[in-house]
DNA sequence: CAGTATCCAGTTGGATACTG
DNA sequence: CAGTATCCAACTGGATACTG
């Protein structure tokens, strides 16, 4: 039962719902394409099952999301209704980029930001055949290396060796490359300043920026005209 | 101290400020114009004044709204930060009036309801002098008359009887006029069924409709091609 | 006018374990 | 896979009173 704000005034009962923790995260999920309560865990990874459930329940029951049974596989999806949201959540995260820039400890999280990078891999700019890259964190004392796989079939990620040939091996510290992720940072000086390595054949360090699609806003101008990170070429 | 999501995720890390409750309230009264503690309360009868200056100090914190003191007078108002905040609160009061139209009982509250119309009267079209709307709501056992004092120097609201003279009396439940306020029902089908009674001289009633504004939102589409309410003429 | 101080009941949600 | 169940510590915010 969300709590009541005592008004009439449409923002306030949109908020009565939208401002409950974690609540428009879970929609922001629902946007990206999760379907099933693990995938959305995967996408919320601080965030108990007890929870998610309850928030998927207020979202069924306010219209947002509806909940769909077929044989024993549950599918979630946003209706109508909580399609509309997606401009306020574009929105939210341009102005989240514009104006909250700084990020906490607490804040990076290798494996967010692995499957962030994996659900935007350009795979139609990486080579045929199967392509590993891995990702190295050195600073950190556990999940150092990451391994992104991407083949035909789809990209997968994973913590331990697949055991396939690597193409390129990507070096960072991990507020670097989240930083770079959301633009922040641009490609072009994380790897001049040698903040972020790549190593394997020239030419496929050359073309992994491409390879890696930035977040959603990386390109979202930033107040008071500091330099814009630039796209990969 | 806002409560932490764990995630880089510019949305999130908007939604660790945004959705804490009563913020985007407090947001949105600023951007109605409300630059006082006390005319912020005017707009939130419902939070209490720790809160708000809790939130307050929050927002200022984080940049959104900044404080100003001159002599013994605090003013607040929001920064470049604050105004990009309203596309968004627009968009959630569009999306609120679409997808939440229901209202509670509690929700309705003439004084917040006088409070906006008395923010939105075109002072253009009232007559020149001075004018006296009573609003009266029968069903009440409390807060049954309010005034609306319309005159050159600004419109106030009162809930006892100035004693000027009136020219014109709206009778009508709080229901059925908090909903023509938010545009769910048109005047002309108020007035046509006999739900808002309007007493005085004919041509003050018929003017009526044109002197109060109603709110931003009122002409929102809706779902499902319901027959949208009309402007006044 | 513009808040602060205090108290405390109620709610929230994290952790953990478990189920059909 | 898709959740429930339970417990409880921490936080939140409402009420009320008070201050410079």
């Amino acid at each position: 039962m969300p709590s009541q704000y005592g008004q009439f005034c449409p923002v306030a009962k949109a908020m009565e719902l939208l401002d409950e923790r974690w609540t428009l995260l879970v929609v922001r999920e629902l946007m990206l394409g999760s379907r099933h309560f693990n995938a959305l865990r995967r996408g919320l990874p601080r965030m108990s099952p007890a929870l998610l459930s309850k928030r998927l329940h207020t979202l069924v029951r306010a219209g947002v999301v509806e909940r769909w049974e077929d044989g024993n596989r549950v599918t979630y999806r946003l209706t109508e209704s909580g399609r509309e949201l997606e401009p306020i959540v574009d929105a939210l995260g341009r102005w989240g980029i514009r104006w909250i820039p700084e990020l906490g400890d607490a804040d990076l999280d290798p494996h967010l930001l692995l499957w962030d990078i994996h659900r935007n891999v350009d795979t139609e700019a990486v080579p045929d055949g199967r392509t590993v890259i891995v990702f190295s964190f050195p600073e950190r004392a556990t999940a150092r290396r990451w391994w992104l796989v991407i083949a035909a079939d789809g990209v997968d990620v994973c913590d331990v060796d697949p055991g396939f040939p690597v193409r390129v091996t990507v070096q960072a510290d991990l507020r670097t490359l989240t930083r770079v992720w959301r633009g922040d940072l641009a490609w072009s000086e994380a790897l001049g300043s040698g903040a972020v390595l790549l190593r394997g054949e020239p030419q496929a360090c050359r073309a992994l920026p491409r390879w890696l699609r930035l977040s959603s806003v990386a390109l979202t101008p930033r107040p008071g005209g500091s330099p814009q990170p630039v796209a990969a070429r």
